[in-house]
DNA sequence: AATGAATGAGACTTCATTCAT
DNA sequence: TATGAATGAAGTCTCATTCAT
């Protein structure tokens, strides 16, 4: 349908307009003359600013759900579910590193206001879909349990947060060797820990 | 001085306000009605919008720079310095949430546009300071030196980060008990890792 | 011929949406929603919005006209001229109340601006005609004639579009009952006066 | 104070432009040039297009309850009380012939939209104002009571409302005679009726 | 120092109308 | 005939900032 490719073209535009400006300094007219068209067809395909916006958050978490659902429910061990997330939000951002701009900047920071409790339930799911995955680890005897499995995913999640942020920050490209390279490093801390070992 | 008192009482009614609202949402007018003066006072004192933010921003910055600078130079164990950003870090969050509110969701995702190379640079010193910190760790053979240090310092960071921004986001109160759980949780995690050790 | 058909579907759908929402509220798109067709269609047969509302207030001039002459050329009674005219404007809101409030709303209401002079003139020559039929009445001896028949046809026409005014205000049905007892209303006040007389 | 003057100025001048070219027609810089002012001081003084078309009908209305209610406590005869309701009516029309024109188009026209169930009252305690003057008429014997008040009051109404509406539409000025003659005809027509009379 | 009236650039959005299909 | 995608003029309103008092 030549709807659906119209609706391409306009979340492209607002994803590459927003990730470069914020959401704030958007102008439904970047967006309109980034795709290439008038904005009064922007407007004929989405409400207004807000719900384009949210057509693409939305599309995030969908995708971000369905790979962590995905994992929880395959048969890998907890190590490689770990590495999988990783894996799957640096994935992210070689092919569309502007929504995963878009996520560190907007949706991960600017949850708080809009305080579209909304966004509140998103990052509870996520969360809770990570702590599930951390807290089967504790029960098949691979994860410590001392530490509640909520904690255990805050370590996980914001360290990859930060490492995205950093990315998008400095603009940088993601390579396969650099994939695996942060995918490591992340992995071996959150697993193995800082301390030196006497076996190094 | 009677400037410095006022000066106080923008910022203070700013910070309530950024925090609450976000950078774009806040309106002069609000800021000058939370700090019970005219808005055109409020030029008195701060040129604009942005570099009354700017200084609140700075305030922030100033702060937590010393703290690091303060923890590099210390004599304590690097184990103790990390824990002592940590709790310097839910300290400020105890005193000044509005402070920490504005530094997890304005600066850290405010520094991607306004390009402000300027924000850029206040991050890299800061992962600098924290690098410098853990690097001391790797020399002393404290920390494991086969992964490096600027990425140990984004896993921390963002661990604390994140804690923070469930926080904020839950708009949960800071206990000491609960600050040093937390801390616990972090450090343990950071340099123990998450893998179930023989001796639990 | 289709082609009168589908007029009619379009005419019919903007009466009622004119009655319902006003001219100026009242979108393209909301006509066309109502007939049932895409807008495109609608200026397929109607130039654009000013065309299609002045048809279907041509359209009540003319019926009201025709009305209007033909009761001034029958050769009834001045009182059964003014029943007439009562009895039609009643019938008309009986059966297509729409056209009613588009009349009492925009037309009557709305002739000041749009200066459409053409607007004035409609009146005038309402206003006229009515007249004419007052003046035969006073030519004839059963209409006073110490005031000016001009001023006659404004009490009768203001008292039957206040009726109207206030039925459509209160989306009141017509029944035949109500037609006659405001029928007998009207036109007795005009033509024997408020006033308590002896006889009573 | 000043607002207050500031506040005529806008009221005067939205006065003249509603009344030219209704309130759909009308434009917010429209009645900012006209008060010689910038369109952002209309708006500090009045939230929005709505409000200030508001504040001159609630303006409007406070004028003619004050005088209803005054003409309805008085100790005249109801004679002299419908003349009271015509003079004032054409008073304010040769004062303020802008508001009566507002009322006469948009006012009268509005309520029927909007369904303001607002206007709607409105019309319902002038038509209740008025009945009850008449009903007092009717009570002491002055009027005929085979016919309910409220129609009374219609045709009242009805009456100077299309006297009005014929000046309006031709832009007609007001002078003492033709106030004393509409006066006379109206009430001349509406007490004693349009039937010639034997003593005539 | 203090006020808030005044300004106006500029954002969002609507919707009548055109036109390719 | 029929559709609805496409356009863009134009309107409402916001709000940072200036400035007279």
């Amino acid at each position: 349908m030549d709807k659906a490719r119209q609706e391409k073209r306009i979340v492209d535009a607002a994803l590459k307009v927003f990730s470069t400006k914020g959401y704030a300094e958007t102008r439904m007219a970047d967006i309109a003359r980034e795709a290439g068209m008038s904005y009064g067809l922007v407007y004929h395909y989405y409400e207004n600013k807000e719900k384009l916006f949210d057509a693409i958050v939305e599309d995030w978490w969908a995708g971000f759900y369905r790979e962590l659902e995905s994992l929880k429910e395959s048969l890998v061990s907890t190590d490689e579910k770990i590495v999988g997330i990783i894996y799957y939000l640096l994935g992210v951002y070689e092919d569309k590193p502007d929504q995963i701009s878009i996520f560190v900047t907007e949706v991960s920071r600017g949850f708080v206001y809009h305080a579209h409790s909304k966004g509140k339930s998103k990052f509870n799911r996520l969360f809770d879909l990570c702590r599930e995955i951390l807290e089967e680890g504790q029960k098949n005897g691979s994860l410590r349990t001392d530490i509640h499995a909520r904690y255990l995913a805050y370590v996980l999640l914001g360290s990859i947060d930060t490492f995205l942020s950093v990315m998008v920050l400095g603009g940088e490209k993601m390579t396969p060797s650099r994939k695996r390279r942060i995918s490591q490093g992340i992995t071996k801390v959150f697993l193995e820990g800082a301390v030196r070992k006497n076996n190094e």
